[in-house]
DNA sequence: CTTTGATATGAACGAATGTTCAGTTAAATC
DNA sequence: GATTTAACTGAACATTCGTTCATATCAAAG
């Protein structure tokens, strides 16, 4: 057996997924080709397909990659303090996860549609998962008088879309840091669910 | 001259601009394509360049459209009160209209990056002005007391977002009705910037 | 009834698409 | 140095793409 060590497919793999990342959040999963993806790699179109059995898988992957990481970074933060100081934490870490990587979002939120029903079902539910740490969060804080929102769920959703948002705009090296940036939401998102 | 009339360029024309309206929306610019929407119209695709010089111009008078609807929809109403009035009315007046228009809606937000460079500077340039209108109540109420946000450009950005995030989950004939999401956005963001 | 021209057809164009595969290359093992 | 095989090439496949255009249709005007 020969070339178990020491080949390109270590390589060459992330290169096509990282290649994939840029372009699809570039000009979107449609828009983009086999061949565009493999000469970002410096290879022929062929060779892709010993990383991805098709174009389709390319993108869940992508997608469902992303989504694990954002529950597993999160879930691998102490849970500890109240509501108000849990809600902080998920307030820096979102606005953080998020800005660190703009194109794997882009495509989480873009690209939903593009995904065969199947795909999009595991997606959508690590999406609800990630939602629902949130709203339990916000519950909590409710019962403990902390907070005050007539619904946690909808709560929920309009604290993560506004920030979220913050990646339409942020870029690294503007005029304001990451921190501040947190700080100016995360007064934004105290004040509008506090008791 | 005739058949100045009872033409079908009169019917046809809207026609072709609401099923690319639809199928935009819902599959993705770049994965529909001349002849589905002619299709869709009960036409062959060729018919389609009667109403249209090519597909991107399409999409660009599509989302073009939309934001001069919401612009000139905004300024459209009385613009009387103070800065706290003005952001309820603003922030019932976006979810409203944007509720209304979903699909134009996403297509605004996700078929920016498929548009030729000097068609997104005029879609960007509207909406520029639309995040204008929010960004100068959010000041007017800082200067007045009523209001206090670090960074009114910034503040703005997020309360758009939030609003705008209304569509990922609202459906008419839901839960709530639309008066009752209008109220609970409009406690967040009320509370999110008050003094 | 004849003329007119807006509207639509249907075939055709070259180019590009995702995917397959027989064959080539070259690095690691013996 | 011979053997093995993962990695890659390059051509080919059947479709589909946006767009063009000569031709057909047919309602209104003269």
């Amino acid at each position: 057996m020969a070339r178990t060590q020491g080949s390109h497919s270590g390589i060459t793999g992330p290169r096509v997924r990282d290649a994939a990342l840029r372009l699809f959040a570039r000009h979107g999963y449609a828009a983009v080709s086999m061949r565009q993806i493999a000469g970002e790699v410096g290879v022929q179109a062929g060779a892709l397909y010993n990383y991805t059995p098709d174009k389709q898988s390319l993108l869940f992957e992508l997608m469902r990659g992303h989504m694990e990481e954002l529950l597993a970074a999160w879930d691998g933060l102490p849970q500890e303090g109240d509501a108000m100081a849990m809600l902080e934490a998920f307030t820096r870490f979102h606005i953080r996860f998020h800005s660190e990587r703009p194109d794997a979002v882009f495509i989480a939120y873009m690209e939903l549609r593009n995904l065969t029903p199947g795909n999009f079902a595991v997606v959508e539910a690590l999406r609800r998962d990630y939602e629902n740490r949130l709203e339990a969060i916000l519950s909590r804080g409710v019962a403990q008088g902390v907070f005050r929102v007539p619904e946690p769920k909808i709560a929920a959703m309009a604290v993560i879309a506004m920030l979220t948002g913050v990646n339409t705009w942020f870029r690294t090296g503007g005029r304001l840091s990451l921190p501040e940036v947190e700080a100016i939401y995360w007064d934004m998102v105290r004040r509008a669910v506090s008791a």
